[in-house]
RNA sequence: GCGCCUGUAGCUUAAUGGAUAGAGCAUCUGACUACGGAUCAGAAGGUUGGGGGUUCAAGUCCCUCCAGGCGCGCCA
């Protein structure tokens, strides 16, 4: 099944030459869809702008706009699918799709088992690095925005065919990790016992004796050595400090209901052995150099260098992620790689991937795309802080969501405030909006899949089961019920886009209107009122419209109750 | 100092260079023995931060200024 205005343009383009450039209507009397070929023709007949090619021959030089649009309409056979066609304002030509076709794409879309989604015609293996929450620290309101994106783009790059990786790169390695199990020693503590409250809390008192006692420091940075060198006892202690750490997010995951399991862990401490090999193969391929003591790469138009591996001879995390892209894209046979990391890291993937290029370790046919994403703020509209100024925890935000609404209604009012706006932004934590069951929330959403669900039920208890495989769409003779099949026919390009650009909240825009035209729709017609054709045609759009909105929620992450 | 991002209605926000900038909240006006009113229909609310420029067409591209945020060689 191909999409109604790819059909279209297909068509058209065989006239146009241009693509057409096909775009839902801005308003409802421009039709369903609208295209501005006529006038960018136009442009290209002007004179002086004989390129050879692209304009088509039937296109004379000097035609005005509105002629060419006429001309057009003329040339183009589209009348099994659509209405007559419209020239309309300077040259604008809009579509307005026969309802009979609404009918068979939505009915179509209700047999396929994806739901309409159509399935990508060169399936890519993508790694998506997400979540990524450091040991014996508590999660917080950044881990919370990875964890949420990354799922969600996980579950649509997943629902369009690709072989999704999800890497969760958590924070397991580095010089903290002296300076915890030294003081584990220290206190004389038994790593196995330690919860991950009870770890972030000896983290602060590491900390402070790290920056009290000069003795206690030099062994922190001899334990870093010794963990590095692979000693047995050192060892066993971090591993049991990262088993306490697994455990809490593992628990953070369960309430979020994200797809994240331990074999998605992928942490630093796995590149170590990889990251010598990272800075003397860039060294012998002349593209890094010792500065000032650092192994550096200096990418051109950038006056900060990347530094490889930092003058006390330790290596930095540019060496770590340089190893994991040679990991991922030798080892794991990825061709996309996606990072969601907050916006401040923009730089530093800009750089890493540059090198990376330059190394060839990111081969032309592998891309590699940083999703950042803005901060989210407290209510006085600055980076949310506890107030003593620490980081505010995960669970203290799901906690609040709980308070004022039931976990499946939580959840969803927090994941969706979360996607739901343009992702390099910041936003505002506010609960009370977010939990709102009117207007563009989750649990809006949450609340028309049930309502439409009750229909469904209803008829069922009456005898009337919708098939799905065998379910038609007979009768679409009203407005109402015509808006709502043509939007229905938008989601597999609407999972697409998204997929593509990786930008969630077009996905919630587009179910946000499913939710709305559909309670137009419930207004206007009735559905187990209705009689004969006309009731079993609505039953079945009513069925249509449930699954594009639960297979939409899924692809967020949220949950579509079936009562509320 | 250099770089990146943001600025759209009272608030929260959408918009692939295309028609009259589209929604939600709040406000106001209608519609209820209702397939769940947790609703629907409608109204009002905008010189898209300011100023230039490119274009048949600019919230969108270019320049500049203002305001805010975030980065910028050895933390990750």
């Amino acid at each position: 099944m191909a999409s109604i205005p790819a059909l279209l343009a297909e068509r058209i383009q065989a006239v146009s030459v241009l693509d057409p450039e096909l775009r839902p209507a801005t308003r409802p009397q421009f039709g369903h869809y609208q295209s501005n070929v006529a006038l960018r023709l136009a442009a290209l007949a002007k004179d002086g702008a004989d390129e050879a090619g692209e304009r088509p021959e039937w296109v004379a030089a000097g035609m005005a706009p509105r002629q060419i649009a006429e001309a057009l309409v003329e040339r183009v056979d589209l009348s099994d699918l659509t209405e007559p066609l419209e020239v309309a304002g300077p040259g604008f030509i809009n579509i307005r799709v026969r309802s009979s076709v609404l009918a068979t794409v939505v009915t179509e879309q209700l047999a396929d088992i994806h739901a309409g989604i159509a399935q990508t015609s060169e399936p890519a293996r993508v790694v998506v690095d997400y979540s990524a929450p450091n040991v014996a620290k508590p999660m917080h309101v950044g881990n919370l925005r990875s964890t949420i994106i990354g799922d969600c783009l996980v579950r649509v790059l997943r629902a369009v065919g690709d072989t999704v990786i999800p890497q969760n790169h958590i924070g397991d390695w580095g010089t903290q990790f002296g300076m915890l199990v030294e003081q584990i020693l220290f206190e004389g503590i038994d790593a196995s016992t330690l919860t991950l409250a009870t770890s972030v809390e000896l983290y602060q008192r590491a900390q402070q004796h790290f920056r009290s006692d000069e003795a206690f420091a030099e062994a922190a940075r001899r334990r870093v050595v010794a963990l590095q060198s692979g000693d047995e006892q050192t060892r066993a202690i971090w591993k049991s400090l990262i088993d306490v750490s697994k455990a809490g997010f593992n628990a953070a995951y369960a309430r979020l209901g994200v797809l994240l399991t331990d074999d998605d862990l992928a942490g630093e401490s796995i590149y170590n052995d990889a990251l010598p090999k990272v800075a003397t193969d860039l060294e012998a391929a002349g593209i890094a150099v010792i500065d000032q003591g650092a192994l550096c790469v200096f990418i051109p138009g950038d006056d900060a260098p990347l530094i490889i591996r930092k003058s006390d001879g330790g290596y930095g995390y540019a060496a770590t992620d340089l190893a994991a892209i040679r990991h991922r894209v030798d080892d794991l046979a990825a061709r996309r790689l996606v990072y969601v990391v907050g916006s401040p890291q923009a730089h530093h993937f800009h750089q890493v991937f540059a090198v990376a290029r330059m190394a060839g370790w990111l081969p032309d046919g592998v891309s590699a795309e940083h999703v950042g994403f803005g901060s989210v703020l407290g209510p006085d509209g600055k980076m949310f802080k506890t107030r003593d100024g620490k980081a505010v925890t995960l669970d203290t935000l799901l906690d609040a969501a709980e308070e004022v609404a039931a976990p499946d209604i939580a959840m969803a009012a927090v994941k969706y405030a979360d996607l739901s706006n343009a992702l390099h932004k910041d936003y505002v934590f506010d609960i009370d909006r977010m939990v709102a069951t009117t207007g563009d929330t989750g649990p809006y959403l949450q609340y028309a899949h049930a309502r439409v669900n009750q229909i469904l039920r209803k008829a069922a208890a009456e005898g009337d089961v919708v098939d799905d495989a065998t379910a038609t769409i007979t009768v679409l003779a009203e407005p109402a019920e015509q808006e709502l099949a043509l939007l229905l026919t938008r989601f597999s390009d609407t999972v697409a886009e998204v997929a593509d650009g990786l930008q969630p909240h077009k996905l919630c825009g587009y179910l946000f209107e499913v939710a709305t035209t559909l309670s137009s729709f419930y207004e206007k017609c009735p559905v187990l009122k209705a009689e004969g054709e006309v009731r079993r045609s609505r039953l079945v759009l009513c069925r249509a419209t449930q699954r594009v909105l639960a297979t939409g929620l899924d692809l967020l992450g949220i949950v579509a109750p079936e009562r509320m």
